[in-house]
RNA sequence: GCUCCCAUCGUCUAGAGGCCUAGGACAACACCCUUUCACGGUGUAGACGGGGAUUCGAAUUCCCCUGGGAGUACCA
């Protein structure tokens, strides 16, 4: 077989999706795994939904989730321009020639009679199909239309394609995740390929543009099956050989809806404003349909392509929920290297002023902060009480820990103690040992002693390691903090 | 309406006729660890949508039903 070309088409009418991201992640794996060639294209054929912020949009995610391509509108290739709105000259051409063998008819219906065909369809509950009525039509005829101001759009001619190449109106094919697909052509309208304002359908074009750029391998969503018939029939009317296709299930909300705003974030840039990894969120949509064979989940995307076979993709729909990916997520945060780990961080972090501490401390804050983290915004509600000189205590922390008798005791004791300390790990480690166990004696037990240094020094009950908060506050802000809370 | 696709624990899935009294992961629950929350560890509960057929034997093959999804544009 020839070189392996995959592609992602997709249309820069919204940010990239998390759903055309999967398909990306499939085609580069396929391509990845089979020696092949990643193409980026960009179907900007509607112009009126298209903006350049959404193009920026889609090669950042894309760069972002790593799924480098190898042919795009950016780096070029030998088959461009790889923007769609570049090449609308080049399809024109091609309708000639399906207009030429026959394969296509100029049509000088209205979208009015179209409308009224339509809901007459309807009406009498019958499928709607093209009544074929411009199919032969007359030179003169032809004429005098045009003479009246219409302009044609050019119809593909299902019937007359399928009998060429086929013995029955059952079209066949061989999906790569599917297997055997096939499909009454019959049943099928003659599809506008051309405008009448001259510019391609998304049927034409992508045809065109796969068949110049020799894409071997069409791997996208299942939505697209029913176009997949029309488009091998294009293929078979050009002359042209037709790729091998692969259809796979979709993403859906936990409805079981179509995963949409009101379900939460679609596009990726949202997920990871948010703070998601783009490591955990590939990782995760790969999950989607593909299953490792050793039962490793957590991978690298290298790492599944070498394990990756189209075949063994599943073929029905999958659920996005987001509780593995928050797993999977806070997983992918424990496992980041601490540095770079500071610098993802910052971002959530503008609310403080991070110039009060070192480097050492904002080290040692992250180290100790980043275990619950499942989103890297997590971190705003974490770490309030490392900033400041003092601290606002929780009401319900107030009234259930500060304000007993025995935190009282404690504080009282522990000022007094821990004026003598020094405020390093090791010795505030040893020194709350012993603390505690003091407390122990008298029958206090050492939650309880800690509950009352961490609410008047944290203002919550819950939190990182004591010994490290104390460390990075320092003497001065936690006997300050711990005075204040004493009556 | 018509056409197509799909169907294993709540979710993602393993399973390609006997290895399945159906395995794993996430979530749930319990216990352990513990200076809190978490993390981690151990364990529990939890599925082959229904009905036929083929077969000595079916989660795995075939048919019907049901359910879900998609397509049905001079959108992509």
């Amino acid at each position: 077989m020839s070189e392996v070309r995959v592609r992602i088409a997709p249309s820069p009418s919204g940010n990239l999706h998390i759903g055309t991201a999967r398909t990306a992640l499939f085609n580069y794996l396929f391509a990845k795994k089979n020696n092949g060639k990643f193409v980026l294209r960009i179907e900007d054929t509607d112009a009126e939904r298209t903006s350049q912020e959404y193009i920026d949009n889609i090669f950042d995610s894309l760069k972002a989730l790593g799924l480098n391509w190898d042919e795009g509108p950016d780096v070029g290739g030998a088959y461009g321009p790889y923007t769609q709105s570049e090449r609308f000259d080049i399809y024109p051409k091609y309708a000639q020639k399906l207009l030429e063998s026959g394969y296509a008819y100029e049509c000088f219906c209205t979208p009015e009679e179209l409308e009224a065909e339509k809901e007459e369809a309807t009406k009498n509950k019958k499928p709607y199909v093209y009544t074929k009525k411009c199919e032969n039509l007359t030179e003169e005829q032809k004429a005098k239309l045009r003479a009246e101001g219409r302009k044609p759009a050019i119809r593909f001619n299902i019937s007359k394609a399928q009998k060429a190449f086929h013995d029955t109106s059952i079209l066949k094919f061989d999906d790569l995740v599917k297997g055997e697909l096939h499909m009454d052509t019959s049943l099928l309208g003659d599809f506008v390929i051309m405008k009448s304002n001259g510019t391609p359908t998304y049927n034409f074009a992508v045809v065109i543009d796969d068949m110049l750029m020799k894409i071997s391998h069409i791997i996208r969503g299942e939505d697209h099956i029913s176009n997949t018939f029309k488009q091998i029939l294009i293929y078979e009317a050009l002359g042209a050989e037709v790729p091998r296709f692969g259809h796979l299930g979709m993403i859906l909300a936990p409805d079981r809806s179509k995963l949409s705003k009101r379900h939460g974030a679609t596009a990726v840039s949202e997920f990871v404003e948010k703070g998601y990894l783009t490591e955990a969120l590939i990782n995760f949509v790969a999950l989607l349909g593909w299953s490792p064979s050793d039962g490793q989940e957590i991978k690298t995307v290298d790492e599944i392509a070498q394990d990756f076979r189209i075949g063994d993709v599943s073929s029905s729909n999958s659920i996005f929920e987001y509780d593995k990916l928050n797993w999977m997520n806070g997983h992918y945060i424990k496992m980041l290297d601490i540095e770079d780990l500071k610098e993802r961080l910052k971002p959530y972090l503008t609310k403080y002023d991070l110039s009060e501490m070192t480097d050492a401390q904002y080290t040692r804050m992250v180290e100790v902060t980043r275990e619950p983290l499942t989103i890297l915004s997590d971190i705003t509600d974490a770490v309030p009480y490392f900033f400041g000189e003092t601290v606002e205590i929780d009401p319900k922390a107030q009234t259930e820990v500060l304000d007993t008798e025995v935190s009282q005791n404690v504080l009282k004791e522990f000022v007094k103690q821990a004026e003598g300390w020094s405020f390093d790990e090791e010795t505030l480690h040893t020194k709350l040992e012993a603390f505690r166990a003091q407390f122990k004696e008298l029958g206090i037990k050492p939650k309880i002693t800690m509950w009352a240094i961490r609410v008047a020094v944290t203002g919550r009950t819950c939190g990182a390691d004591m010994t490290a908060i104390l460390a990075i506050l320092g003497k001065d802000r936690v006997m300050k903090r711990v005075k204040m809370a004493m009556k």
